[in-house]
DNA sequence: GTTAGCACTCGCAAGTGGGGAGTGCTAAAA
DNA sequence: TTTTAGCACTCCCCACTTGCGAGTGCTAAC
């Protein structure tokens, strides 16, 4: 009953029946949501023996810890290391139709002009051609870098104009983003004065990022540097001010209501911690951010999710960038049962597509 | 058994236990969504009669149309027309108390200086504090005014410069809103041109709505006059592309997972409709914008709302404004069976602050 | 190593029956 | 005339049972 490769656990080399099982309970399991038995198999996926013979194979596997049986005399059900291992050494990426990537390319360039649009629209499609969720993160704005300011008066035409004024401040990061934000602006500085601290600041700022600049705007001896003609505390508050955007990341998530299809999450006690855990855009924002570092397409499989209420899902994502940058993430959320290989072909390619699309952009 | 009142179709004035039963009934099934029996009215609300007069009071009720039976021999749920009565003329508001109204103002204006921020907050909140679906529709684009315009041409620093560069267009409307837009722009226009495009716009289009623009802007005839030394194609298309904003309203909306402790929306085929119908922002906005006309409070209850998925609910909402003009919708979402006292008091308190912050704002 | 046969296990759906909550009706009381 | 108590009746809900079907593991034969 031991086999060889029960030795191997880090890469164990499936004989070919196994790996054959494996696949078609996978296959199986992904179109009906119902444990799979051996019958099933052998009708369906005529592998040149027996029942009897697939049963003992669904043995091996479940000795391996691939499959499981929900009770004892059902069917079988792939383990999370099952789909693991299918993942990362059976399967191969599906190869999406050129209809599908002119789909994909013309959906995710459709609304050119605006950051938002362009990815609102992706995490929209993204759900709409996968049938789970897709979701997009913007980018991290604190490290992006500025490439330009523009300070705009604005000449409020209501009675309170007097005492105090504002600014429209645009920052235009290198990323592309388009960041607005109304500043404040103490009386004592003209229409002249701003567009002179707007000057100043362009020089001096552009090409950081913007954590650096939030740090240099906190610091009063750096400011009094660079403001040498202005060392007025007004202009410095305005300053500070004018870069103090605590935005966090924002995250697009569409197509929730596509789990309402699938057989697993029909009882609302599996619905419930899911979309709680999707309203909380924080929290799947740090789920997803962090791995930004690891380029490429990533695969995370039921409980590899750490937060509650993803246990029952697997989230595939990658990065876009802009020139060798990376941006945001982007991705899609399914039941644990997904189709795999598909599923990473599209995130793959729209990951690269959107990318081409902000590298045009700016 | 044909009562005096029932001919009275429009207005029937309940008498006293009517209108008590009537009003116990729906206090009670608001808290327990289970039939309300003669007894537990009885017992509960000791209104000095025994339950077997309770009995005939209701049966009137029912001959009303204003409580019904789920099956013989069960208690009373109140019905839509029932609910009607309640909200038109039984009910009144719930007054908030000091220590909540402070907690309003402090949330809706947490995030001035960004429009988005603003309006993200408030809708966040309404579902936090209703224990509903909270939601904010942003105004309507076309109709709102243009204060200011400003085109900042980007320096691409890449290599695909030479022939096509780009200018950001930051349009200020009157209402507060930020437009941000990135416009190719044919590159026989230098950073002059675009200089002069942008005074000649500003002094031509300011003030005018966003919709009367677009006209102008594509009335070859009357482009030329405005551009009188500038009658060029490229001047012409530019300005064209610069105000081609295919905005809709958007709809923040939150808490949907809320739904999930409404006993009526357990079942899953009570939830599916609802979550899809949320999920597509435009006919939420669809739904509720065009009411923008009528300003102060609204109850929409049950089958009212004509929307798929919206049976079982109702909607409570307002309008913000800023100067007197209407820019947004604010409301909660809730089952039909709702503290309709509380959410109108609320929603209704929220829309004062949120257009309060705007008037400031700008 | 593979296959056929068989006894066994378990989930699921349909059917059954008792308990409880609530009603409408009637006749008596206020 | 209005209100109340009593009573028979209805219907939902829950727990329980039962039968069926799908699938397994084991054993013995190929």
């Amino acid at each position: 009953m031991i086999r060889d490769r029960a030795k191997t656990v880090t890469t164990p080399t499936l004989d070919f029946r196994k790996r054959e099982v494996l696949e078609a309970i996978i296959d199986c399991y992904n179109q009906t949501a119902a444990p799979v038995g051996s019958r099933t198999i052998e009708r369906r996926y005529g592998m040149g023996v027996s029942a009897a013979t697939i049963r003992n194979t669904m043995a091996d596997l479940e000795e391996l810890g691939y499959v499981t049986q929900p009770h004892p005399s059902a069917g079988r059900v792939p383990t999370e290391i099952g789909y693991r291992v299918y993942v990362d050494t059976l399967m191969e990426a599906e190869e999406l139709s050129n209809k599908e990537k002119q789909l994909i390319q013309e959906r995710c360039t459709s609304l050119v002009g605006s950051f938002e649009g362009i990815i609102e629209q992706t995490s929209k499609f993204l759900s709409e051609i996968s049938h789970y969720i897709g979701f997009v993160l913007t980018p991290e704005l604190h490290d992006s870098i500025l490439h330009r300011l523009e300070l705009i008066p604005i000449d409020g035409d209501g009675e309170n104009t007097e005492h105090q004024s504002k600014v429209l401040a645009v920052l235009l990061m290198a990323s592309g983003v388009v960041k607005n934000h109304i500043v404040p602006v103490s009386n004592d500085l003209s229409d002249k004065d701003i567009r002179q601290i707007n000057r100043i600041l362009n020089e001096e700022l552009v090409g950081l990022s913007l954590r650096h600049i939030q740090q240099i705007s906190h610091d009063t001896a750096h400011l009094k540097v660079i403001f040498d003609t202005y060392p007025s505390d007004s202009v410095m508050a305005f300053t500070r001010d004018t870069f103090s955007l605590n935005q966090e990341i924002h995250v697009y998530l569409d197509g929730a209501s596509n789990f309402f299809s699938q057989p697993e999450f029909l009882a609302v006690d599996k619905m419930e911690p899911l979309f709680r855990l999707l309203e909380q855009k924080e929290q799947i924002a740090g789920l997803l951010s962090p791995q930004h570092s690891t380029q490429g397409i990533q695969v995370v499989i039921g409980s590899e999710n750490k937060y509650e209420g993803m246990e029952m899902c697997s989230v595939v994502h990658s990065c876009y960038t802009s020139r060798g940058n990376v941006l945001g993430t982007i991705g899609v959320i399914g039941p644990t049962r997904m189709q795999y290989s598909r599923i990473v072909s599209i995130v793959d390619f729209t990951a690269q597509v959107v990318s081409q699309v902000f590298e045009h952009t700016l």
